[in-house]
DNA sequence: CTGAAAGCGCTTACAG
DNA sequence: CTGAAAGCGCTTACAG
């Protein structure tokens, strides 16, 4: 049934050898045996076997993709930018999603290993000390938004603290004094990134950071809207909401407009991560832009260069710069986005 | 540097093949021998190599999903549910999206011949004819909302046209008699069928069909809202809107409300899909509910049935039925859905 | 219960 | 330019 490099070598009268090396480009080969190998191949739909290949190289020709729960556009454009990026490196990318507590980290690292080139992960509960004990010194990483800050590895942050900052300073510099915060999911390294950069921006300001103003979430559209109904019935009514990510920040909206709460008159509401829907809403949501996409690019591009550098690659901590994108949301109508 | 059974079978003093038996939990095994074993891998941080393993037993404890381009919340969701049952099943997902013309497709069905026990394909632009020349006949295979009407394939279908037939009803018999689409990508598989069951429902209560109430749109929100603009200067203005997905409404009603006509007074707008953040818009988008996460799961269940079963196993053709879901944006409230 | 050995389908020095 | 052969790391009848 299967055909393999024998069978292609017996039709066209040559070696095993010879096959391999056309189909690898290997080596020489004469024009003439060349097209027959192919003609021959492809009559019988010859495909060279990928464990075969994979056990004579040793490479397989396959990264990984390590990430947590899946929700929303957020993951949609990072794996578009992951993808995109493999293709064009001729390799394929095996994804594994959804992994929320450490030993099932630890069994997707023992499983990736042995089947991929190279690995890149995004997960907020991961540690060196994992990473070390699950996976081959040899075997190159890139963390994608981790808290591991470890000149061991290669990765990629994006500046939550920054972005954060910068959101909640536009709001205290148009006279909010009184901004309440919707956090992100408990110990997740995004979650309490946002959360520092919203208290240093208040205490920069001289401006009381209290518990009382800072709600539990989980980046879901409904933790957004239940603490949105929370603050609404506080005695002393904050002006402004920062939400730690887009979605939360649409269901607080919601929530505001069921209790015919106008948005931005009453309340101001921003978001951080600027998905692509964030523009379209109405009023059109202020936030912090993440280049997302590129995200998923650049770790792979980091991942490519490690896996041919072998040795000779260099580690980075990049830290991803974001951008201020005041819409109507937020109550501030300027054109330019200075802070 | 890397450590292969013949390691652990040199220090535990046994064959490889008692090594073999050990962690694939086959043949006899004393408790003694078994747990030396275990415990020498376990030192050594011996992982079996899945290439070796592969080679021998012709399977690869991979499924590959092969996705159209990746946009919006949608394919999150399709990937989380297909994620998630092939790690029940302890399988990998190889993914490849983005392809988006034939030549594209056929590449990557050659790429995954050969890396997987079985594909999921997502795809409008296959046909059974590509299918057949670039798989083994003996690769299961599982369409899921393609246009391939085969009985040689498992496929799953949503129901787009009758979904769209439901809406449209729905539209017309709360009196809308002027109802302009926006229709999803061309050539794409359930933009067609989604614009067939609106056609339907327009000549089943007699109402004309014209082009002239029918938009090109590409299911972002960016075609809704700039197919909106144009529907908004007709001279004679439509009532309702049906657009072929959620996005395209988010996007049209965010056009609509820059204009300052309001929604659902003036014009009433309806979407498809019923993502995760309809519900929270202002007003909420009445939709047609797909259960977009539940696809991947029965998709991939599929697969492994077809897997499992080999040459016993059925194929089928079924078809996904969708729910109506109205919200405010069409302008009719009502507590129960019928139509 | 355990081991020796063939075989899976390739690649790659090494000869010629 | 081409071929014979070793080797990659496993699994699995077949013996014992």
């Amino acid at each position: 049934m299967k055909v393999t490099i024998k069978d292609v070598a017996e039709r066209a009268n040559v070696s095993i050898a010879t096959v391999s090396r056309v189909f690898n480009k290997s080596g020489p080969v004469t024009d003439q045996t060349r097209h027959r190998v192919l003609t021959i191949a492809r009559d019988l739909r010859y495909t060279p076997n990928a464990s075969a290949r994979s056990l004579s190289t040793s490479k397989t020709d396959t990264v990984g993709l390590l990430l947590p729960d899946l929700y929303g556009e957020f993951f949609s454009e990072v794996i578009r930018g992951a993808d995109q990026t493999v293709q064009q490196y001729h390799h394929h990318l095996l994804v594994s999603s959804s992994h929320n507590n450490r030993n099932e980290i630890e069994a997707a690292l023992r499983v990736m290993r042995g089947r991929v080139d190279g690995l890149v992960i995004m997960s907020p509960h991961i540690d060196a000390a994992t990473l070390n004990a699950n996976l081959p010194k040899s075997l190159p990483v890139v963390l994608l938004n981790c808290y591991v800050k470890d000149s061991s590895f290669d990765s990629l942050n994006i500046d939550n603290i920054g972005g954060a900052h910068q959101m909640v300073k536009h709001l205290i510099q148009h006279n909010h004094t009184r901004i309440a915060i919707i956090k992100g999911t408990e110990q997740n390294y995004d979650a309490e990134e946002r959360l520092s950069g919203y208290r240093a921006a208040l205490r920069e300001a001289n401006l009381e950071v209290s518990a009382d103003l800072e709600f539990p979430g989980d980046f879901t559209e409904e933790a957004g809207f239940q603490a949105a109904k929370k603050i609404l019935v506080l005695p002393h009514r904050p002006t402004a909401i920062f939400a730690s990510n887009d979605s939360m920040a649409i269901g607080a909206i919601s929530a505001l407009r069921e209790s015919e709460v106008q948005v931005p008159e009453e309340i101001a509401v921003a978001g951080f991560d600027d998905i692509p829907i964030s523009k379209y809403m109405k009023p059109g949501l202020s936030s912090v832009h993440v280049p997302i996409s590129n995200l998923g690019v650049l770790a792979l591009e980091r991942l490519f260069a490690a896996v041919t550098e072998k040795d000779n690659h260099i580690k980075k901590q990049d830290i991803i710069t974001t951008e201020l994108v005041v819409r109507e949301s937020c109550g501030i109508h300027e054109t330019n986005n200075d802070d």
